[in-house]
DNA sequence: ACCTCAAATCCAAAAATTTAGATGTGTTTA
DNA sequence: TAAACACATCTAAATTTTTGGATTTGAGGT
């Protein structure tokens, strides 16, 4: 069964805002804590957890909590999932075009 | 050079709304014109015309003037650059995390 | 028990997006 | 030239998203 048209578009959601596009870029092989990530881009406190709330409920990042502290990373498989959504955006299924039948190319 | 942050979003923020899916969707393997998507997904016309203007200022899809006519398709390099976007997040690119040196797998 | 810190959640205001009717533009047909 | 058509653009209202201060929760530390 193909993934959800809610499920995808939550996903390209996520990946729809130029801060948490910079926090993907700051997780790229290495997990962080919300406090590094909110000095590094200069965010309030809750604006940062808002946005790593909507990064998690997409499934590109997942969290970690120790102790005090909440550690983010790359959901690797979840970034994989999400490439492979595009990869299928302009595969020719057939079928759709009958008036072109025979036309391929 | 990388592509902006900001082209980035505008693309991922085009594939962030399940109408715009279904329209990408529907331009699989082959062009459309703008009444037989608008037909198909029961939109009033301004509204399809503003959906589709977002598809196209993206890069994902392409538009062809025939006549009174408009016909979409899909642009495949702008998917395929855009899939390449998302294969480049889980990326360990190393420098990032020196107190984790060495410490892959 | 009390205080502090990290982070999530609440909430109302601000900002951005989306909707759909009205209007404008360019094309085709009569 | 006029009328019909396909579509883009304009516009204001409706809706959704984002912001950021206040509050809450939960884990240490003293």
């Amino acid at each position: 069964m193909s993934p959800t048209i809610e499920k995808q578009a939550k996903i390209f959601n996520a990946l729809a805002d130029e801060r948490r596009l910079r926090i993907l870029s700051m997780l790229k092989g290495c997990e962080r804590c919300a406090c590094a990530i909110k000095d590094e881009l200069d965010l309030p406190q809750s604006s940062l957890s808002y946005h790593m709330k909507i990064l998690c409920d997409s499934g590109l990042v997942t969290d970690r909590r120790e102790g005090k502290w909440t550690y983010y990373s790359i959901n690797r498989s979840g970034c994989m999932f999400a490439a492979g959504l595009i990869e299928t955006i302009p595969t020719v299924e057939g079928g759709c075009c009958p008036e072109r039948k025979g036309d391929e190319q």
